[in-house]
DNA sequence: CTTCTTTCGCATACAGCGTTCGCGAACATC
DNA sequence: GATGTTCGCGAACGCTGTATGCGAAAGAAG
């Protein structure tokens, strides 16, 4: 048991050891795993569906992932290299919102994210990086440590929360979630919901809204 | 097809038509459910076992239950019968925040239901109730309505994210997400995170530090 | 080139899942 | 009693995540 490869899940990707002949990796795995949720949602990427994505059978993805959960945090934490990182600006409000921003362009860019990020918050090699990107950027904040991390979960979160609801908004068959809504207003018991529905007509640029709901966070949480 | 039941997934429980000998219906169902979600956790709710709680057949449910999704969102729509809803006392934030402590304790109660108010969110006729209650307290709140809604979904989800954070570092196993973290921290690579974590011990009472996160919230979102 | 060790790919199997179908039995109404 | 409806549910279908074990390939050592 001398050689034997310690079983470190969060090794980046790249560092991965790939397989022989037809160079699949966890790397490949992971980006067939994000590829089939991109297009076909995150109930599709299920072992055998990746596995025949890249041209091989189920077990063999056994030998790079222990387990299916451990593959969706894969997924989560490759997203988190998908940040453009520029260095501070010395404003870290403004800097925070555009990483906060990019977060939102790149759960768009990955509707399964939203849901990942909220159920199983993992920090793996990207998201500490990402981490240690804020952490500079409040370099000269005041804050104790504990609060930029309770920001730092908070933005991630937020956004979450923002652009699940926005695609579960504009979705056309997920309006399943109002129609047990709609369905009580047009009865009439309750009217002043149906004038909530009424007027909940977005107003607005999304882009303003969430920087809005982003800033009021941020100057609640760091002052 | 004259008295086919209208398939109005979201009567209430107790309105909901009851089966004839053992006076099963889809309040039971609903309460064996969340019976067996409190006891094992949200992933042992199959619908096989949730009829063997009850001493019936898979298939059975069905009769009640348009599908296991279906069964999550009564679940989850039953907790917010759990409220005791006091008359507004005239001060909208000490009421806001007292539902909110409420939220979380109905929350620490079934630990399974952060998950879903996150993942699914769902009104049904309790959650309708619940709504009403906050709009009855913020009557006389110069905000317009959609802000009023924003407050409360805003109110739900941090909330959720509150008390999956505070059973997630509570529960021993779970520990699992910080499992990379401190692997890195010990790895000397990233001083400042380890720092962090030395640092993040939770600072005051879990109910304090709760009520100063929705105080800052209710502020920002409704001046 | 041969041998030995390690790793890889994967066929197969298992237990469990959500859901559908169809039928016999129980019920309510007349 | 007859009729029309509802209920309970055994059985089956197709799917899932995962464990096991073996043949083949690769790499290292001689």
């Amino acid at each position: 048991m001398a050689g034997r490869q310690e079983p470190v899940i969060w090794m980046r990707p790249e560092q991965a050891r790939i397989g022989r002949p037809a160079e699949r990796s966890r790397a490949e795995i992971t980006a067939a795993a994000m590829d089939l949720a991109d297009r076909e949602g995150l109930e599709a990427v299920s072992m055998r569906r990746v596995a025949a994505a890249l041209g091989t059978g189920a077990a063999s993805l056994y030998r790079y992932v222990a387990t299916r959960d451990d593959l969706l945090d894969l997924m989560t934490d490759s997203t988190a290299g998908e940040y453009d990182l520029p260095a501070p600006s010395g404003d870290w409000q403004a800097d925070l919102l555009q990483l906060a921003h990019q977060a939102r362009q790149i759960m768009r860019r990955h509707p399964w994210l939203p849901t990942l990020v909220i159920t199983r918050p993992t920090l793996g090699p990207y998201g500490i990086d990402l981490l240690e990107h804020v952490l500079d950027v409040l370099a000269d904040h005041p804050a104790d440590p504990a609060r930029k991390l309770e920001a730092f979960a908070l933005l991630n979160a937020l956004t979450a929360l923002f652009v699940q609801n926005e695609l579960a908004t504009a979705d056309p068959d997920a309006q399943r979630q109002t129609a047990y809504l709609r369905h009580v207003a047009a009865a009439g018991d309750h009217p002043r919901i149906a004038a909530l529905f009424a007027a909940t007509a977005p107003e607005g640029e999304p882009r303003d809204r969430f920087a809005t709901i982003i800033r009021r966070t941020l100057t609640g949480v760091l002052g």
